[in-house]
RNA sequence: GGGCGCGUAGCUCAGUGGGAGAGCGCUCGCCUCACACGCGAGAGGUCGCUGGUUCGAACCCAGCCGCGCCCACCA
């Protein structure tokens, strides 16, 4: 060690991880590790593919810990040798980053319109060019080891090449196909968007009663609506067909009121006639059931309102122009003119609205690309019953299979700039339509010019094929044959159909396996008030913040530890635990590393104490590991916590000190051993400080990084070492708590002799500070197997106090054990053994009570 | 409307058939030659409520009360 170094070790009683953090992630980059060879099979490697963040998007407590649970796998399996990838990469993200540069842009007084679509374009990759590694940067920040150099883009050239080739071949296959269909039409992007990007909430709204004259009688049909706007593009109205009191209707025409159109009365079986007065007004280019019955009765499809929310000509002038809030103020106001309102009453409902822009959804008709799904979800489902793909928690499982057997189209096509424009082009000569992988330079059949169509794809329609474009599928690649399948994805519950779902079958169709063989789902984390975390909200917690205060140990342990299968608040004293950790760390390496004897770090299994730790220490490794191996990173960050802490630091620490200081060769060789077992268990979870401190091992040469993950040596496990410790401990806390009962002073020197039996440890009597006799004195109390004598200093009436508190839980518990035991039935149906333990703990009890009597 | 999950110490959460646990906070005593981001000792809980199963229930079952999330086309 050189003279700097060992000064460090000497000076520095806190650990600073902000000095280290920078400079341990350079030399792994520097080194290499994060970027294996294109080798072995999947079988024998490692792999895992990031959710690829959105380029727009900024590092969020949902990617540190979905992030801190990839990188404990990741480099517990590289540590195992084996041949690891964290393949990384940004998602283009369509609308979110098409809406941060028009927002840009407006600032600069300038439209997308205004620049055209080609200049649009430029710019937003002019954009990404500057901002678009922001989040990469801080993946390093966490510790990520993710391959930096074989970063993806969804819209880089290999990519598209994907995305295009997946697209022809479903085109080829009929699944994918365009259409008029009704869709969730997104005001706020000017696009359509699919049903999962749709959330529904609880509005207050008013229900509105209608009076449609029945045509050639003055009856009126009364239909209720919450959107009365629509009635004008209203073309039937239906009834149930049970509904008696309407049979006669059936097959004859309302006029609409305002517009006089004739409205068939039908009748289906969607109508509940319970609701309303059981007529319902059919708008089928404006409501998506009312669609399903205009197809069904082959209905007249009328579309009043435009892409802008405006009323179209097909409103009538009167309304045309209007926006939705307006023509529904008008279309009210005329209609009570007219006296055909018949009622209004608060009512609330639920309503669809855009995740992605918050707007309420307008559905409306109009012309799609679409996805069949069912063909491509058999598989998937197949897949997952099966367990080729793992779903963990188990309840996801049914979860994902329910919406998967339920599945619909998927509406793929978006009216944006920002994306994979859809690989289609039409000929205006001949009317042909041509999908290709590339662009055509005319028509195949006539010559003529080509267009190419306007939309873009849906952004999880590339996410969907992540895990094999990203290891450049089609082609067949080195990376392909030795990473895919992938190992293991986790994620957030929020996208398990958008975009695991998608993956499992594009993986099955188009790589030929699944993507990956586990997916673990977990949990939230929310805000500290119990509310999710969110920008909006003002409830978000930024993990680069706490990076800097705490360090990125600190967080990752924090996450990992307060994270289990529910959701969890943030929890600021799990980080500052982790800061606690990465600091005790420090310290307890510098105590034994600058201490111990020259020698080699090895077990030596001879003193009950050294025993002692190695078993405990190889049962925590076992445990660990089995943990993480179960994905159940909680325990095994809590599991790892508790032995370091409290067996290595208070227990084993404190007892080989006078060893230790002596230079003492074994115990040297021991707590090198057991530091660097514990600081490589350590590593997959607080990867920096474990490297830290490992640079400091004597002799060790080259990273922790690569270093092997320790496996548990069973030959070490020691029950015998393990028992007789556990009493010494026990020994000492009693003494020490008789000690304070008695408010014995510090430097006071108490004595205690053993009536027969084994001698304790010599470390009782040091660490409880009491000094063991042979004979003499008056004993005065009894402590476990001892006897405490005569102080002069110590207070009698405390003692007294002391004894009536034992005798207490005595009587307690040997009331317990013999009421126990007194149900016959419990004797008769327990198990034997259990029986007997009582037995024999209810004879012990009153042995001491007895030698405890007055 | 259907589904999933949660109510355990002041707070945040583990535990899921045989004597209630952790971290933080709190109280008391310690700057003891690794660490005050520390050490030692404590206090604190009818395990939401009511029934049931069992020799035995925080844990299994039923009902109820509160809370959360997901899915769903009742205008």
């Amino acid at each position: 060690m050189t003279e700097d170094r060992l000064k460090t070790l000497e000076s520095k009683t806190r650990y600073d991880p902000t000095e280290v953090e920078a400079r341990i992630f350079a030399e792994w980059m520097e080194a290499g590790y994060f970027h294996p060879p294109a080798e072995g099979t999947p079988e024998e490697n490692f792999s895992v593919a990031i959710p690829p963040p959105n380029v727009t998007g900024a590092l969020h407590m949902g990617h540190a810990l979905n992030g801190s649970m990839q990188d404990v796998l990741v480099r517990m399996n590289r540590m195992r040798g084996r041949n690891s990838l964290w393949i990384l990469g940004t998602d283009h993200a369509g609308i979110a980053t098409q809406s941060v540069v028009e927002k840009m842009l407006r600032a600069e007084g300038v439209s997308r319109h205004d620049l055209g679509r080609e200049e649009f374009v430029k710019r937003v990759w002019e954009w990404r060019e500057e901002y678009g590694s922001r989040i990469v940067e801080q993946y390093k920040r966490l510790g990520a080891s993710c391959d930096y150099e074989r970063e993806r883009f969804t819209l880089d050239e290999g990519y598209v090449k994907a995305v295009y080739r997946v697209f022809k071949q479903l085109y080829d296959k009929g699944y994918i196909y365009r259409d008029n269909y009704i869709v969730n039409w997104d005001p706020g992007s000017h696009s359509a968007i699919s049903d999962l990007e749709v959330e529904n909430r609880e509005v207050e709204d008013t229900l509105y009663s209608i009076d449609y004259p029945v045509e050639g009688s003055d009856q009126v049909l009364t239909v209720a609506t919450v959107r009365p706007e629509t009635m004008l593009a209203d073309t039937a109205v239906a009834v149930n067909p049970d509904d008696k009191r309407y049979g006669d209707l059936v097959g004859r025409h309302c006029i609409l009121p305002l517009v006089g159109r004739r409205l068939p009365i039908v009748a289906d079986e969607h109508v509940d006639p319970e609701f309303g007065t059981g007529a319902l007004k059919i708008t089928p280019g404006h409501d998506p059931n009312d669609f399903e019955i205009g197809r069904k009765h082959g209905l007249e499809e009328i579309v009043a309102i435009g892409p802008d929310g405006r009323l179209t000509e097909e409103a009538g002038e009167r309304f045309a122009g209007m926006t939705v809030a307006e023509a529904q103020e008008a279309v009210i106001a005329a209609l009570r003119e007219e006296g055909a309102l018949r009622a209004e009453e608060p009512y609330v409902h639920s309503v669809p609205f855009s995740h992605r822009s918050g707007e309420r959804i307008e559905p409306l008709i109009s012309l799609q690309w679409f996805c069949r799904m069912d063909e491509l979800a058999a598989p998937a489902i197949e897949a997952v019953e099966s367990d080729q793909v793992r779903i963990a928690p188990s309840q996801w499982k049914r979860v994902y299979l329910d919406w998967m057997r339920e599945i619909r189209p998927w509406c793929i096509s978006r009216q944006l700039w920002w994306g994979h424009r859809i690989p289609v082009w039409y000929c205006d000569a001949c009317e042909e339509t041509i999908v290709a992988e590339s662009e055509p330079e005319r028509c195949g059949a006539c010559g003529g010019e080509l267009r190419q169509e306007e939309d873009v794809l849906d952004t999880w329609f590339s996410s969907a094929i992540w895990p094999f474009a990203t290891l450049g599928w089609p082609d067949d690649t080195p990376e392909l044959r030795a990473f895919y399948p992938t190992s293991f994805l986790t994620t957030a519950r929020e996208i398990l159909f958008l975009w695991v779902a998608r993956m499992i079958m594009t993986g099955l169709e188009f790589a030929g396996d699944v993507p990956f063989r586990d997916v673990y789902v977990h949990s939230v984390i929310q805000a500290r008030d119990g509310r999710r975390m969110s920008k909006s909200l003002g409830t978000g917690i930024d993990p680069l913040e706490e990076i800097d205060v705490h360090g990125a140990d600190a967080l990752r342990f924090g996450l990992l530890a307060m994270s289990s299968t529910q959701d969890v608040r943030y929890s600021d004293a799990k980080v500052q635990q982790g800061r606690d950790l990465a600091n005790k760390l420090w310290n307890a390496s510098r105590l034994i590393l600058l201490n111990t004897a020259e020698v080699e770090a090895k077990p030596i299994a001879e003193r009950i104490e050294d025993r002692w730790i190695l078993s405990r220490l190889e049962r925590t490794i076992a445990s660990v590991s089995e943990k993480l191996d179960a994905y159940d990173f909680a325990h095994a960050a809590q599991e790892a916590y508790a032995f370091f802490w409290s067996e290595l630091c208070d227990w084993y620490l404190e007892i080989v000190k006078p060893r230790l200081y002596e230079g003492e060769a074994e115990v040297s060789a021991n707590l090198l051993w057991v530091l660097e077992r514990t600081l490589a268990l350590l590593h997959p979870i607080m990867p920096f400080v474990s490297e830290e401190v490992w640079s400091y091992h004597p002799s060790r040469e080259g990273h922790l990084e690569v270093h092997s993950f320790p496996q548990a040596d069973r030959s070490l496990f020691d029950d015998e070492a393990e028992s007789k410790i556990g009493s010494g401990i026990e020994l000492t806390r009693r003494l020490r708590a008789w000690r304070d009962m008695v408010e014995a002073p510090a430097a006071t020197q108490l004595s205690c002799i053993v009536e027969g039996g084994a001698q304790p440890e010599e470390f009782v009597a040091r660490l409880a500070r009491f000094e063991f006799v042979e004979n003499g004195g008056d004993p005065i109390a009894a402590v476990g197997p001892v006897k405490v004598l005569a102080s002069a200093e110590i207070d009698a009436e405390a003692i007294a106090a002391r004894l009536e508190k034992r005798r207490e839980e005595l009587r307690s518990e040997v009331a317990r054990a013999e009421g126990k035991l007194a149900n016959e039935k419990f004797v008769a149906r327990a198990p034997a053994e259990l029986v007997e333990e009582e037995r024999t703990k209810l004879e012990r009890y009153r042995a001491e009570l007895e030698e405890l009597a007055e």
